[in-house]
RNA sequence: GGCCCGUUCGUCUAUCGGCUAGGACGCCAGGUUUUCAUCCUGGUAAGAGGGGUCCGAUUCCCCUACGGGCUACCA
């Protein structure tokens, strides 16, 4: 049987880059095995959603070369592939389950169910609607069966069995088991006759034909129930990997928005709101995906910096860790540099048009630009941060800079170097060697003719290779940031 | 509280019983560079603790500690 594998955000809000790292692990493993990838939205709570996520669900994918073979948009034959559309199908199942005594109605209302959890609670106890106590309760078990049809809105629940050993098996974990006592009749069908997740969730994976249920350890005490609910219908259990958490910078919980906001980190692919994404703070796809797929994954050599097919081919998921991993915007960073490193100027101006709008009008000096700046660059908003002087004069200079000159001499080298220029004694490529010559007899040292000159040209003490500048921003700029640059200094 | 899962340098990780515990990020130092960045070289730093099993345990087992997850008619 081929490897079908699903990716099933609800759509509460845009993806966050653990749930990135789930798709991408999905989608990894999908296309080792040359399998099918599913996108299934899971909107079965109605008042949770939220509007737009499902397009930034998909935007955010194919952002990072993610493009689902069935799904919402793009169709499949095992659809529909919302589950707020697959209600009745629920239903039928849910109702096999009561016919098979697997399952039953229960009508305790909410307040009910609080006061009898906050009462536990005082004694120090958890509340559990299990099998030790479903007696206690209003449902079909207790209820006389007239009255059982007089009352409307009810709930399904799971009858869990009594004092049973449940095994299940999570194919990064191993074996795990759980005494059924510990286990809680999970709801399965809503009053309002839609499906809790632990439902819709088995019954999908089973009609869709999923090999392998890859999503994070949140739901590992879950997987019993579920375990109990494919049971129940005598169907086989697909393949579980449960990720290990991504967790925040201290290591105590998992990543949330907040911890992107407390350390100034995009916690989002794209851009939500006012919150922008990795998209927009100049990451490459590339880059955000070596470093999710590296985080709670390793190649078991050394490797590091991988790009998607070639995590494909070396992907083996008996080495997705168990541990969870604390998320490092730093090594994040690092990685992408890395990434627009390995990648030629033309492509990156091909691939990211929108970083480099502002650098220069056109092609051919952008991409003279963007090698420029390349090796000097971790993120691709550095370019135009790193080019401004390329556009126009310095309209001030930093003043800590301007303070390690010695101004008389400064103005002595600015002034050789302009006549020089406007005499054509000098090039735009010779003038640095024809400088230095200068400076010997003059007995003014090569640090501070450059340090003169970089302060006119690019307005402080860094910055790229002095005749590279001089190339690109042309003559005519040239002497007219030496001349400003005398003005200031005079 | 209960249940489940986890635990190697500060961080991400390698090691499938033989280890002087390897790599990467970060940090520090040196080199290259007019400068910053890049790049190169070097350094720093780890097996939570206690018991077993074994000729030998980071690796296997148990206990403790610590961390995390779950504990909704949310997912």
């Amino acid at each position: 049987m081929s490897v079908r594998v699903r990716f099933a955000p609800s759509p509460t809000g845009p993806l966050h880059i653990g749930g990135l790292r789930t798709a991408l692990y999905n989608y990894i493993l999908a296309k080792k095995y040359k399998g099918t990838f599913i996108l299934r939205i899971e909107d079965t709570d109605k008042k949770r959603e939220v509007k737009n996520s499902e397009n930034y669900i998909l935007n955010a994918l194919s952002w990072i070369g993610i493009t689902p073979d069935e799904g919402p948009f793009s169709g499949g034959s095992y659809g529909p592939y919302r589950q707020s559309e697959r209600n009745d199908i629920y239903k039928k199942y849910a109702n096999k389950l009561i016919k098979s005594n697997s399952a039953y109605y229960a009508f305790d209302t909410e307040s009910d169910l609080k006061k009898e959890r906050e009462k536990l609670k005082k004694r120090g106890e958890a509340f559990k609607y299990s099998s030790s106590n479903r007696l206690l309760f209003k449902n079909s078990l207790t209820l006389k069966k007239e009255n059982v049809l007089k009352i409307k809105e009810g709930v399904i629940r799971l009858m869990v069995p009594e004092r049973e050993k449940i095994q299940v098996n999570d194919e990064i974990r191993g074996k795990i088991s759980v005494s059924s006592e510990e286990l809680e009749d999970k709801v399965l069908i809503k009053a309002d006759g839609s499906p809790t997740y632990h439902f819709a969730n088995v019954i999908d994976d089973y009609l869709m034909n999923i090999t392998h249920v890859i999503r994070g350890e949140e739901w590992l005490p879950s997987l019993p129930i579920h375990k109990l609910l494919y049971d129940s219908f005598g169907w086989d259990v697909p393949k579980f990997l449960h990720l290990p958490l991504i967790l925040n910078k201290a290591g105590q919980g998992k990543l949330s928005k907040r911890d992107g906001e407390k350390e100034g980190f995009p916690i989002f692919p794209l851009r939500w709101g006012n919150s922008l994404g990795y998209k927009e703070t100049g990451f490459l796809p590339d880059g955000l995906v070596n470093y999710l797929v590296l985080l709670g994954w390793s190649p078991g050599s050394d490797k590091e910096i991988l790009k998607i097919k070639e995590t494909i081919d070396i992907f083996n998921e008996d080495k997705i860790h168990k541990g969870g991993a604390r998320f490092d915007f730093e090594k994040a960073v690092w990685l992408n540099q890395k990434h627009i490193q390995n990648t030629e100027p033309k492509e990156l101006l091909n691939q990211f048009p929108e970083f480099f709008k502002n650098i220069a009008s056109d092609e051919k000096l952008k991409v003279s630009i963007i090698s420029l700046i390349k090796e000097r660059a971790s993120l691709l908003t550095d370019f135009e941060k790193e080019s401004v002087f390329f556009k126009s004069e310095p309209r001030s200079y930093d003043l800590n800079s301007v303070s390690k000159l010695n101004k008389k001499n400064a103005f002595i080298v600015l002034k050789h170097l302009h006549d020089s220029l406007t005499g054509k004694n000098f090039t735009l490529r010779s003038w640095k060697s024809e400088m230095i010559d200068w400076g010997k007899k003059e007995r003014i040292g090569t640090k501070e003719i450059l340090q003169a000159i970089r302060i006119a040209l690019v307005g402080s003490l860094n910055g790229p290779d002095l005749v590279s500048v001089s190339l690109l921003i042309g003559e005519v700029s040239f002497l007219k940031r030496l001349k400003s640059f005398m003005e200031f200094l005079k």
